[in-house]
RNA sequence: GCCUGGGUAGCUCAGUGGUAGAGCAGCGCACUCGUAAUGCGCAGGCCGCGGGUUCGAGUCCCGCCCCAGGCUCCA
């Protein structure tokens, strides 16, 4: 064995180390820095702990607190850490999974006798966990084979149920899967408790930090019930959710965004802003639109109208209820009856629904005449308002409501139609997602669902290779959603980012093979023969209401001018400005805008505040100068200071042309 | 549907078994002011709903409805 081992580093240099020197050491000669930094290694492709031994020739880099990879580190690390401090806390309770997520990590737990956590016991455990941090318990690698492991975990059900998976073939779930390395052999780490304190052993692929004094920037944020495996049927645990950082600052920073979220949220900005409401004596996830609110969808819909019109589109209207035979030729029944309102039962014993989608009207209307290959692509459109029965604990504001509208359309093409008319739709859609003010987009893909499908491989993979294609067009990247696909073929979904970095799914266009052959659609083709059409879906908005929540979201309630319900406020200085401010809000009206006035019965500076809380766009001022000049003073949204003295015609004009330019 | 936490004035919230409160908003009066809260006054309540315990319930117990955060689900 030499006495020395020489390494590789990411930058390509080398380095020589004594045999048997581990990452830590690696990381302590290169720098004091990267030493303090360090939280685990990536030797030869594979995460392991600082303190393994590296291998003669190994490439070797050094994964530092403040990567992804690091905050991993830190974050599983962190999780066992909770799971020591609610073991001590709670004698005899049984602990689950406790993976790192985005931003955080959690840890599932079954207390002894059934008990729950309350949002008290947070401080508490987090109190727990400090001490464990401070008393720098190191972390402990073992490997074992599976007896050993059932040994360890004799008293621990949910552990011997995962070392049991792994001896057999059952698959794991994908939680358990980033917890434990398939194989024969096990791998745990175990927190040797100092002075006397018992300590804590997991089951755990690791790496992780080499002690809990390198941890220390969490917080507990929620608990939560949560399935044993995801699965409804099985126990439910109690989840804890954290978060952990590699500094005070970055938690901190954290904590920021969160209550920046907070602060965007559009249920709160709906109230603050008299844009919507949900009341209770309506029903659970039932929406009504004030004034205000009103406006700004009419704006939303009447463009987005415009649109369509321009590219093709025509216009269908079609009612809210439907005989059942209807939800059954279509397969809504077969598959999606539980997600509908239950049937309204009629004397002629036919039962009636409420419309969960709206294709098979569109399909209907397809239908009712013979059609011909010269009216293809033939593109239905229809803002159509649906109804689905969505399980009590899922309804959350504007973005999962129980009735909707939704930006419809369904286009009927040829199979040669197919891919030039799937490119034309997504070249459409980003670009009114881009008037609305999203510009950062990826796609997702997501094909046949593993159970809950209809038609033939086949059918599904030509289907999903013409989504593929065109979404490669479209020059996005995009992701694959193995089985996210709808019962009927699959979809591409554009996902946009908003200003503070989320991601969410707006546009969906799905192609459906399977509708017009349950429904027998046929057009005559050129060659005097009848053929299948081909369906395509797509709704731009998602649906009006969520789109409505995004873009609140996006703005922060600081919606573009275009869209705001008042885009002009005029405040007169004294009562005997009232003359002239109204010539003002005429000028503005006459030219279109939406403008109001705000008479002086108040202080200026408290009608100001209102107007700027309310984020009107143009809080316009006139005052003794501006009456002797034709001019007015404009406080612009988000401008540091007042424009004073700006003349009147030349102020209508400006705003118009922002109005226009969707700005 | 399940877990945890909530529901008190239009809004945000205080009130842990003994006469329902505050701030903001609203209404009235006064003030007339050039850039983010003028002053005074008034009004406002089935304490989510129903039942129970108690001399007495916003407060304790049971059921239901609704909301929030999760889990599951989302054609």
């Amino acid at each position: 064995m030499p006495a020395q081992i020489t390494v590789r580093l990411p930058d390509g240099s080398r380095r020589t180390l004594p045999a048997g020197a581990t990452a830590g050491d690696l990381a302590g000669a290169v720098g004091r820095r990267l030493a303090q930094a360090a939280v685990a290694a990536v030797v030869d492709g594979a995460e392991v702990d600082l303190g393994r031994p590296l291998p003669d020739g190994a490439e070797v880099s050094v994964v530092t607190a403040d990567s992804e990879a690091g905050r991993t580190v830190l974050r599983h690390s962190t999780a066992h850490v909770l799971a020591q401090a609610v073991l001590r806390l709670w004698p005899g309770a049984s602990y689950a999974i406790g993976p790192a997520i985005e931003d955080g990590f959690y840890y599932d737990f079954a207390l002894p006798g059934g008990t729950t956590f309350s949002q008290e016991d947070l401080a508490r455990i987090e109190e727990e966990m400090r001490r464990i941090v401070a008393s720098d318990q190191s972390f402990v690698r073992q490997e074992h084979s599976l007896e050993e492991g059932l040994e360890i975990f004799a008293d621990q059900p949910f552990k011997r149920e995962i070392i049991e998976g792994v001896g057999s073939d059952a698959a794991l779930g994908a939680e358990a899967a980033g917890d434990m390395a398939p194989g024969t052999v096990l791998s745990v780490y175990r927190n040797p408790g100092a002075g006397g304190e018992s300590g804590f052993v997991d089951l755990c692929r690791g790496p992780h930090v080499p002690s809990t004094g390198r941890l220390g920037h969490f917080k507990l944020l929620r608990v939560a019930g949560a399935y044993w495996r995801g699965d409804e049927k099985r126990p439910q645990l109690q989840r804890i959710y954290g978060t952990a950082w590699e500094s005070d600052k970055a938690l901190a920073d954290y904590l920021h965004r969160l209550e920046e979220a907070e602060r965007r949220d559009h249920r709160r900005l709906g109230a603050e802003l008299d844009l919507f409401s949900f009341p209770t004596e309506i029903g659970s996830g039932l929406p009504v639109f004030h004034p205000k609110g009103g406006t700004v969808r009419r704006l939303m819909e009447d463009y987005a109208r415009r649109r369509h019109a321009e590219s093709g589109y025509e216009f269908v209207y079609t009612p809210h209820i439907a005989k059942g035979e209807l939800f059954a030729t279509s397969g809504h029944l077969d598959w999606f009856a539980e997600g509908m309102f239950p049937a309204m039962e009629l004397d002629e014993g036919h039962p009636y629904y409420v419309k969960p989608m709206n294709c098979p009207y569109h399909i209907l209307i397809y239908r009712s005449r013979q059609r011909s290959y010269r009216e293809l692509p033939l593109r239905l459109f229809e803002f159509g308002s649906v109804y689905r029965y969505e399980k009590s604990g899922v309804v959350h504001g504007l973005t999962r409501v129980r009735g909707m509208t939704q930006d419809d359309s369904h286009i009927f093409c040829t199979a040669d139609q197919m891919e030039q008319e799937l490119q034309s739709v997504a070249r459409f859609v980003l670009d009114l997602l881009r008037d609305f003010g999203l510009e950062d987009f990826y796609l997702e893909l997501s094909t046949k669902p593993r159970d809950k499908a209809v038609g033939t491989d086949q059918e599904w993979e030509r289907a999903t290779e013409a989504l593929s294609s065109a979404a490669e067009h479209m020059g996005l990247k995009t992701v694959l959603d193995q089985g996210g696909g709808a019962f009927y073929g699959p979809k591409i979904s554009v996902q946009a980012r908003d200003a503070i970095g989320r991601y969410w799914q707006v546009s969906t266009i799905q192609l459906d093979f399977q509708e017009p052959q349950r429904f027998g659609l046929e057009y005559v083709g050129a060659d005097n023969a009848r053929h299948r059409p081909v369906m395509i879906h797509r709704a731009l908005f998602g649906s009006v209401e969520r789109f409505f929540a995004i873009l609140l979201e996006h703005y922060a309630g600081a919606l573009p001018a275009w869209l705001m319900p008042v885009q002009v406020a005029v405040l007169p200085v004294r009562h005997d400005h009232h003359d002239y401010g109204y010539k003002v809000l005429d000028a503005c009206a006459g030219a279109g805008l939406r403008v109001e006035l705000d008479r002086a019965d108040e202080p200026l500076g408290a009608r100001i505040r209102r107007r700027k809380l309310d984020k009107v766009p143009f809080v316009v001022v006139v005052g003794d100068d501006d009456v002797a000049a034709a001019t007015v003073g404009v406080n612009r949204r988000g401008a540091e200071r007042p424009e004073r003295g700006v003349p009147l015609q030349g102020f209508v004009d400006s705003v118009l042309a922002e109005v226009s330019a969707h700005r």
